[in-house]
DNA sequence: AAACTGTCTAGACAAGCATCGAAACAGTCC
DNA sequence: GGACTGTTTCGATGCTTGTCTAGACAGTTT
């Protein structure tokens, strides 16, 4: 996973195993309801936001969401926590960063 | 394409269209071999790069390289310009950053 | 233990995508 | 205009992915 990366990408073409790496990153956020279903658990208060509340918001199968769920989750860009019969999930920011670095512009080279 | 957009998803829900349109940048560096193309582009020192180079670092075809490009162009990541028989390939600082700052820590909201 | 609610995984299917070789296009040189 | 180089587009092919339903799994209540 991204253990370690990466300087913008405007200062340094990126190795094979970098991309490779990263890609999997930007691939997971590529899909529409995937980007809407990081940007609510990312920005809910508190931190975290049950599935329960998640399915609501789309007119997807639950299992459908469940399935991008676990494509953000391997992806690293989120963690989930069982509890009871609910779980919880929660955004990584540390990889979202990771992702967001690479793309920045050259004038954060400081 | 990305014409406005978008403060950091941590601080606020993506709608159906920033998603759609966000996505779509995401998924153009969501292939291995684009992050790379793209990295070698926007790290080109004098900004621009001709495509006849970029076929030499990898080990498909020209055609599967130019396929790429023009996925990276449609997602405005990239511009070309024809010079004689020479196409040249630029980044394009904005676009990137856009897809950046939507990934941004929530720090960066001052 | 059985019944229930909530959630995830498996498998099928249709649509999308990366890759190649062939062909078309763009430009240069004679 | 024809031959050439460089590049892009087209079409076929095999692989990947988004979506659904069915079923399995996790936890709670009776």
């Amino acid at each position: 996973m991204l253990t370690t990366c990466c300087l913008p990408l405007t200062q340094e073409p990126l190795t094979a195993g970098q991309a490779e790496s990263l890609a999997h990153g930007f691939k997971a956020v590529g899909d529409p309801i995937r980007l809407r279903l990081l940007s609510l658990i990312a920005s809910q208060d508190g931190g975290e936001v049950c599935v329960c509340e998640l399915n609501d918001g789309f007119e997807l199968t639950g299992p459908t969401i469940s399935h991008h769920l676990k494509v953000l989750r391997e992806a690293g860009l989120i963690t989930s926590e069982r509890r009871g019969t609910w779980v919880y999930y929660r955004a990584v920011p540390e990889v979202m960063a990771r992702l967001s670095a690479v793309l920045a512009p050259a004038a954060e080279r400081v």
